[in-house]
DNA sequence: CAAATGAATTGACGATGTTAATTTAACACC
DNA sequence: GGTGTTAAATTAACATCGTCAATTCATTTG
């Protein structure tokens, strides 16, 4: 993954990769099957990172709305701390890396988190709607500011934290019970 | 950009192109200055589509409220109409290629469409809020929907639809003026 | 027609992903 | 300790890629 970040995405060769591992570049292949699986193996760890984080930032929070407000923080930080891992994982259109299965493990395990804080405030009567569309789309918002910062096109780079609060105000108020206490 | 549509995007060479075209792998030298070049140029034409539907589909709308929800809708449905030039603007991760000046220009024009109409709204009082704040909340939201949606994480790849009116609802309900009429 | 200029092609170089053949290392067994 | 077997790593080679230099082809100009 540090090749990554040195090389940029396109420039990363296995020949490189080989030559920091102080072997020779067909010695991958006896562990992995082409590139292909390399690039997932390391997809399926930027996942695991990734979940990781947003389960780190979430322990010893019981508050269903800090919770949401913290997972949506954890999200966008670790977008913009560990971009190489972030471009990993979300890098559009590579479909046929998540055909492999420990991918696509590493990928429902980091989407269950995030499904399963919101089903959790749900079921709270913190929020409502339908879990699998309001986790979604608090999803996509939250995801939607971190690839336009990372692509550079977010407010010219900076001060990408208003309208990440901007967008968790609009989006929990939107799904608030209409005139309910939280229980 | 029809290139990316069949061999991916890292796939994409120079030589098949010239190949497609019927001239020598080196033809393109003499019109670009390299690969960089004809990316960006590729590029530069997706802001331009890009830029087009989003005008297209607004025009004839009067209301700043329907332009808003018709803005998001062609903004999603360039994006799974052409993935290949959503994919080639958005793809994260290559600074250098916004180097090139018509690439910024065609991307501050498409930019300028956006943040236009929010402007407008809030002028005209429909919605409240700093512009350029509310635009890019408005604006990550919706590209957060296309941008699951096109590397298939979006609700195992069905009705982005539902998600796209929820986001859409709760971002103008949570700036709408507290308790004015619309002028 | 000759000269000169622009456009296109060929050839070559280093680098990449991948495969096949070859060498090196490690280990059980008589 | 020597032997056969298996695993691990290396070397060699191939097709392809982006790019540059030299060359050929075409077209226009005087």
């Amino acid at each position: 993954m540090e090749l990554f970040v040195d090389d940029g995405f396109e420039g990363f060769s296995l020949r490189t990769l080989a030559r920091a591992l102080g072997c020779s570049h067909t010695t991958p292949y006896r562990y992995f099957e082409g590139k292909d699986e390399i690039f997932a193996a390391v997809r399926a760890e930027g996942f695991r990172r990734f979940a990781a984080a947003l389960r780190r930032r979430l322990k010893g929070t019981r508050d269903h709305d800090l919770r949401l407000r913290r997972l949506a923080e954890a999200y966008y930080t670790f977008a913009v701390s560990e971009p190489a891992a972030f471009r990993v994982i979300f890098e559009l259109g590579q479909p046929e890396a998540e055909a492999y299965p420990f991918v696509r493990e590493a990928m429902t395990d980091a989407w269950g988190v995030l499904v399963g804080t919101v089903t959790e405030a749900i079921e709270a009567g913190v929020i409502v709607g339908d879990p699998k569309v309001v986790a979604h789309t608090m999803w996509s918002g939250i995801h939607g500011i971190a690839a336009l910062q990372l692509s550079g096109k977010l407010l010219m780079g900076r001060s990408g934290d208003q309208v990440l609060q901007t967008m968790v105000d609009a989006l929990l108020s939107a799904h608030r019970p209409p005139d309910k206490e939280r229980s």
